[in-house]
DNA sequence: CATGGGAACGAGAACGGTTATCGATGTACC
DNA sequence: GGTACATCGATAACCGTTCTCGTTCCCATG
């Protein structure tokens, strides 16, 4: 097989919409989301193009992607750009990157106890931030 | 305010046709697969009715459900029912059951820092299990 | 055992998010 | 300018899940 070349990357108008809104952007939000607004704030852009460019950009470990309750991935850009896990609230999204050696210690060890190689895992708290916890009128959707 | 009355449950062939494979299975798998095989082994059954068995099931606590990287639920019957975490092959689905006390002092510990409260977390560990040595055919869980 | 009310079923349609198609477009490089 | 081909995007397809609604059948009651 063919060693392949270096691969070709072109810039475009619609990765840098996206990119630049996910700068712009604290909380995690969807495909469809970002896409609504970049429509809504004029530069035109295809949902099949949001979508390409958020999953380049997730491969490239520039957006972190975590999954909704309902199965939706959810994106945003990470400010460290080492493995991190998030502290999510569930009622405004704002979330802060966490770090977590005694996970990654615990994951090590329990895989490796039991032989499993290949290794990743997924580790995010969820919890009402200070602005949201409830007083005692507070609705917690 | 009335008390409210027993919610009325009904044994069905169905329900426990879906209970007992799951009793018989170690392996998270999704609900079409559960219909797959139940259609399979005889008994009929529509993927709509397992689909509300395992809804039930899962809101009763009898069994975890937790999802892919490709945001599908897949559900199994866990013998403990105290908070646990998983450790599951990506391929075949051997799944582990593992505690995680590092992992819920850290999750108490950094939720607590940043002012979070009604914490919840995940944590799941995925791997490719001794049996299932890497080749590149397999499809991912 | 017979009956009636309604819980549960299930085939099919609808839904919502995501991905594949493929001709049109536009970027990078000469 | 001109060419090669990466990228775009409207549309259709896909796939897991949920909804609809007429049918089935569980079971409390007499
Ligand atoms: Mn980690
Ligand atoms: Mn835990
Ligand atoms: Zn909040
Ligand atoms: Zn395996």
């Amino acid at each position: 097989m063919n060693a392949p070349a270096t691969r070709i990357v072109r810039a475009t108008r619609q990765r840098a919409a996206v990119s630049a809104l996910l700068d712009r952007l604290a909380d995690f939000r969807s495909a469809q989301e970002i896409h609504e607004e970049l429509c809504r704030s004029g530069g035109g852009i295809g949902l099949t193009t949001v979508y390409r460019a958020l999953q380049t950009l997730a491969d490239n470990g520039e957006v972190d992607v975590l999954r909704t309750g309902t199965g939706e991935a959810v994106y945003r850009r990470c400010d460290s750009a080492e493995h991190h896990h998030h502290l999510v609230c569930r009622r405004c999204g704002a979330t802060v990157e966490i770090e977590g050696p005694a996970v990654e210690t615990w994951a090590q060890k329990v895989a490796e106890t039991h032989g499993y190689s290949e290794l990743s895992h997924t580790a995010e708290i969820f919890g009402l931030c200070r602005a949201c916890t409830a007083p005692s009128d507070g609705r917690t959707r």
